[in-house]
Parts: C-alpha cells; sequence; structure tokens
DNA sequence: CGATTATGTCAGCAGTGTTGACATAAAACG
DNA sequence: CGTTTTATGTCAACACTGCTGACATAATCG
C-alpha cells in the first residue's frame, strides 16, 4: 500500500517503509488517503466538466442540476445550504439556467417570497446525461468492491464530512 | 447564519422508497454515493482553503505543496502528470511558489533540462499546517469507521478513479 | 547537426467563488 | 397597521484556476 510511482524519474523515491512501525505506517495510511479522495475526486469529475464545456457550463451548473432533480421545488435559500455558496456565486449560475430554460422558478405557495426550483424536460436530459456517467462509475466500482466495502466506504465519507452535512444523511427528517 | 433544513420546508421530500424494489434501491444508493462523495470532498478542503486565502494562495498551491512534499527532487513532468493540468497552470502557480521561497528548484543531474522540486523549510511549514488538518479528519474518521470500512472505502475509491491513477497505487515502480 | 524534449513565459478567455452595496416583495411581529 | 426581518435578486469588482495559442531556451538524442 505504498508509494506511487514516479520511480524511473524521481529521484528521492526510496525511502522504503520495511520497519514495522505502527505509527509510521499510519502516517502513510493518511497520507494514502488523502491520496484515494484526491485522485478519485479529480477523475469522477473530469468526463461530466467536458460534457459541461460543451454548452459553456460549468461544474456549478452540474451540481444545480443535480440538486434541483433531487429536490424538485426546492427553494433557493436550500439550495444555497446544500452547496455552502453565496447566493451571488449561485444566482450567477442559476439565473443562466433558468434563462436558457433547464430550469424553472414558481413562486412559494406557503410562502410567496420563495422561488421554488424545478427541472423543465431540457434540464432533465442534461442532468440525467452528466449525472449518468457518475452513476455509471460508482456502480462499477460498488460492483467489483463487494456489499462490505460500500458499507466501509459510506462509513469513512461520513466521517470525512462536517457533522451538519452528516445529519443530512443520517437523519433525512430533522432540522 | 444557517439556514433552514430541507426536510420542513421542501414540499417534495417525501417520495418514502418503502417498496422493495431492488433496481430502485441501488439508483438510490448510487444517487446517495455521489452526494457523499460530494459533501466529504466539500468539507475536507474547505478548511484548507480558509487557511491558503490568509496568504493569498488558492487550492492549487496547496496540492503543489503537497506532491512536491511527497516526491521531494520530482520534476515538473511528473508533477504535471499527477495534476492533470497544462504546464501554463501549472506555471503560474508554482512560480509563485518559487518566487516566495516555499519552493525551491535544483537542475537536474542526469538530464540537466528537469528542474526537480524540493519544499524550502517555509514550504514544509505551509504544507504540514495545510495538510495536517485533512491528516487529522482521516484519522478521526478512519479510527471511527474501523479497519474493515477503511478497507472497502480503499476499495472503492480506487475502483472510481481512472485506471492510469489507480496503477499508481497499485503497482508502486511502474509508470 | 537537426529533431525532440523539458521547461518557461506572455497573453487572453472562461468559470466560479468572494465581498459589498443596494433593491423588492412578502412574511412576521408588536 | 407599521416596522422589521426574511427570501431573493442584481450590479460591480476582484481573485484563483483551468484552458488554448504562440513563442523561447536549453539540453538531450539520434
Amino acid at each position: 500500500m505504498l508509494r506511487v510511482k514516479l520511480s524511473r524519474k524521481c529521484a528521492t523515491m526510496a525511502e522504503p517503509k520495511t520497519i514495522v512501525n505502527p505509527l509510521f505506517l499510519r502516517e502513510d495510511d493518511l497520507r494514502q488517503a488523502i491520496e484515494l479522495l484526491f485522485f478519485a475526486y479529480r477523475d469522477f469529475t473530469a468526463r461530466g466538466d467536458a460534457i459541461l464545456a460543451r454548452q459553456h457550463f460549468g461544474r456549478a451548473h452540474h451540481r444545480i442540476l443535480y440538486f434541483v432533480g433531487r429536490y424538485p421545488g426546492i427553494p433557493v435559500g436550500d439550495l444555497l445550504d446544500i452547496l455552502n455558496i453565496t447566493k451571488q456565486s449561485l444566482s450567477r449560475v442559476l439565473s443562466q439556467l433558468v434563462r436558457e430554460e433547464y430550469v424553472l422558478q414558481k413562486p412559494g405557495t406557503r410562502d410567496r417570497r420563495q422561488r421554488l426550483l424545478y427541472l423543465t424536460d431540457k434540464g432533465k436530459t442534461l442532468e440525467r446525461e452528466l449525472t449518468s456517467e457518475q452513476r455509471m462509475r460508482f456502480a462499477a466500482a460498488y460492483k467489483d468492491a463487494g456489499a462490505v466495502a460500500v458499507e466501509g466506504f459510506r462509513k469513512v465519507m461520513l466521517g470525512i464530512m462536517d457533522a451538519k452535512a452528516r445529519k443530512r444523511f443520517l437523519s433525512p427528517f430533522e432540522t
């Protein structure tokens, strides 16, 4: 579970971790964990970015499409909470999606200040195109890894995210 | 500063998945997987970004500091391979780090065209500050999740990344 | 020597996140 | 009812990061 490559080209590659030092190995595990997350996320998002670039969109557009598809009728404020960005950042991208008819806004019934968001058919189509590759990626990885591994992945990811986000996963119907 | 929770406000939250439909559940698992990765990565990088902002740096600076610290003496080309960005993108940030003496460049001995990269003490200090929070995050998550979960996390992440990156993890001494 | 490689640099564009300031409509409250 | 707060939007400016294209230098290779 050691080092990555570069061996041929990178001079200071040696440093074999052969000595059984629990503490040292732990450091190595943590370093590897960081890299696993980095490379997985990098590759996970790469193809979607390419698709988005075709229509002059970016990753932010995908995130909006995804979460609006996930929670049809979501108010803007809730979307801001999920994305953890400012309303100005969201607005720029969201208004573009509304203008180009990927997303539809309806005034709230209970609270007419709210603008509830929905995907149009056009939006659904693009969202599916973007997300399906990512779902296939996970489907393949889950299949290869097995059910036990999947549960482990889930546990570690929940441990990495902040408590607030973790709560959303663990208790779907709470404030 | 926090908004409210989705559940209360978002009308179309219901959709209980009570019906035992394997295919449907699978879709739900994949959707959850995507979100786990999204939220974990978002929160994983947030504090580092805040630290970097203090010195007018960004996430790209951290990545360079991290991988140069990881592979002292790494040539620029190898770093480009790891980061998967253009040399122009790298150059802007790297030359800044060199100028401000976080990173040191030495001409290669075998190939004098190469510029081998090393962290200065200043660079090591900043890198440690940035990465230590991330390591602690994983240390806590790993501890809570347990060894089996960690192995599962590792398997799933390897499955998500592209084959090229996976190889780097699995066969430490190859290109 | 000519071709390729490793690296760098200048310039411009796009996407995304930030802060600050200001505006409107509706809900909440006393 | 009138004041305050909330939900949302908008304009503007700035910073970081990625990309493409073009061009330059030095060293290695064949």
